[in-house]
DNA sequence: CGGGATCCGACAGGATACTG
DNA sequence: CAGTATCCTGTCGGATCCCG
């Protein structure tokens, strides 16, 4: 259809949009998404205990998990300083960056309507006979 | 931080980041995007049936599932026509279309930059040097 | 310090059978 | 037609222990 509002999408292979989608859902889901942000606010690359301190409730493997997905994204940097003990510092890529403000966009439009998100509001007017 | 791009977060209970939260990761997810953007290409109220032929691939259990929970957020409106077999259709309310369009503008965004999404190509200069 | 390996419970989602 | 009920399996995430 002309009007569809996903028209970019329609000369993608079914692997680009499986790509998209999983992009998509990760950026939007939890426990990524609090760790981009403290990435973000901190303003410096952080230390592995020093990130897990800020996203509070995390536990220590699904950090470890998420910081290897976010990294193979190209979201983060990942960088071993070979001291003794050992130092790991994550940092944001330029595209992390530009995605979380892409998703920060996306949840003040949604946090500006949280009210309307509820189907008492929803009521069909012609079910009430107008 | 005052350069916080999630500053309009600050004066929100938890409830309200947690109902926020799950707003967008249900609107991000597959099946609800998909279905959404359905009955928005179907440009008419869609009777379950259409909408399971439409959504390829989804189990008639998660689409029931699905339904349910995109009305009681007030994404989508439920119409039973008490006939004999039964007639249901569903169609979006005008919060849904707004909140597909806005999903589809992070897509589009996403979409844009697919080949960006690789660490091959967040390579850190100053590990080479620079 | 920054993980890896393992066990476990909870839950999402598919397949199937049945119903007003 | 438009579901509901049930079973089953895969995956996610928490807790714990161990290592270089």
């Amino acid at each position: 259809m002309a009007g569809d509002i996903f028209d970019f999408c329609s000369d993608m292979t079914d692997e680009q949009d499986a790509r998209a989608r999983t992009l998509i859902e990760r950026a939007a889901a939890k426990w990524p998404l609090r760790m981009l942000h403290a990435l973000s606010d901190a303003g410096a690359p952080l230390r592995f205990s020093r990130l897990m301190e800020r996203v509070e409730g995390i536990s220590q493997k699904v950090l470890t998990q998420t910081l290897r997905t976010l990294e193979s994204d190209g979201l983060i940097i990942r960088t071993l300083y070979p001291e003794v003990p050992p130092r790991v510092e994550y940092e944001l890529t330029p595209l992390g960056r530009d995605l979380l403000v892409q998703v920060a966009t996306l949840w003040r439009w949604v946090v500006e309507r949280l009210g309307d998100f509820d189907a008492r509001k929803a009521v069909k007017l012609t079910a009430m006979g107008v």
